[in-house]
DNA sequence: GTAGTCTCTCTAGTCGCTAGAGGTGCAAGG
DNA sequence: CCTTGCACCTCTAGCGACTAGAGAGACTAC
């Protein structure tokens, strides 16, 4: 049995984290020592080692609990975590094409900016124009895509 | 003068983002009309639009305040708004570095699930047991980069 | 005058943690 | 046996950038 300093580091997941965790129902509640402290048996590992890798991967913390009680229940088709994993890659691509727009539009305001006066500034100007862009960016901010 | 509602359709921002936008100090506080409702003129609308611009571009809040302070100092050198900007380029390509990595990792993981019971699924498998994969993505989540 | 749509303030929730306060358990050294 | 010092405990609050909702007041059109 480790405890969850030990855990922590063998999964490579910090303590506050395996405590949140536990929190939220992701990990069920620990054994605990005499002492009220909390003791990991290698099943919890397994699960947390999972846990940290469907993070890795970007999965959000509720796929992750569905994927976890898919892996629970062996013998059922795979067709839901199939689903799962095909949507958070949708969700990933969707994101690169988005900053591979706003990377382009980035590159030609600094490769614009002559290093002069504010008031002369493509920088500013473009942000403060929008005339100035290609219009070719969507009009939502990029955090609304993943 | 435009209402709050009228701001929001003109500059395509939301009503309750544009009260927090003041809370937080990036906005001024507007001027009131006999019925305490907020007011705003032109120079608002267009400081408005300049965040709206930035934030489309991933921007931080942090960095559109020091981007408008500088915007309101036009004789200054714009160094330091080039520097932001710069800053802002190598986040979102890390980002895309980042997310590309996972990208393939999640479609080896997605072409190589035959479509038959969870025992055998290789997504499941795969999140599983970190030896699957390449090794040739970090061990850190996405979040973290940007 | 009244119906319906703004707008107001305030609080709390989102996601996935992270940081800190203030206290207890435990293992090693003297 | 006692102390030192680290690891652990619970609980609360904070991050960023909003979003949602309650309950109340303002304004516009018929």
């Amino acid at each position: 049995m480790l405890t969850i300093g030990k855990l922590s580091e063998v999964a490579g997941v910090k303590v506050p984290t395996i405590r949140y965790y536990e929190q939220i129902g992701l990990l069920p509640e620990a054994e605990r020592s005499a002492g009220n402290q909390r003791l990991y048996g290698s099943r919890t590992m397994e699960r947390l080692t999972f846990i940290r890798h469907a993070r890795e991967l970007g999965f959000p913390l509720d796929a992750i609990r569905d994927l976890l009680s898919l892996s629970d229940r062996p013998e059922q088709s795979c067709a839901e975590a199939d689903t799962i994993a095909k949507a958070q890659l949708a969700a990933v691509e969707a994101r690169i094409v988005r900053l591979t727009a706003l990377k382009s539009e980035l590159e030609r305001m600094v490769v614009q900016c002559a290093g002069g006066v504010i008031a002369d500034c493509r920088v500013i100007e473009v942000l403060g124009d929008h005339s100035h862009c290609h219009g070719d960016h969507p009009h939502h901010s990029v955090e609304s895509v993943l």
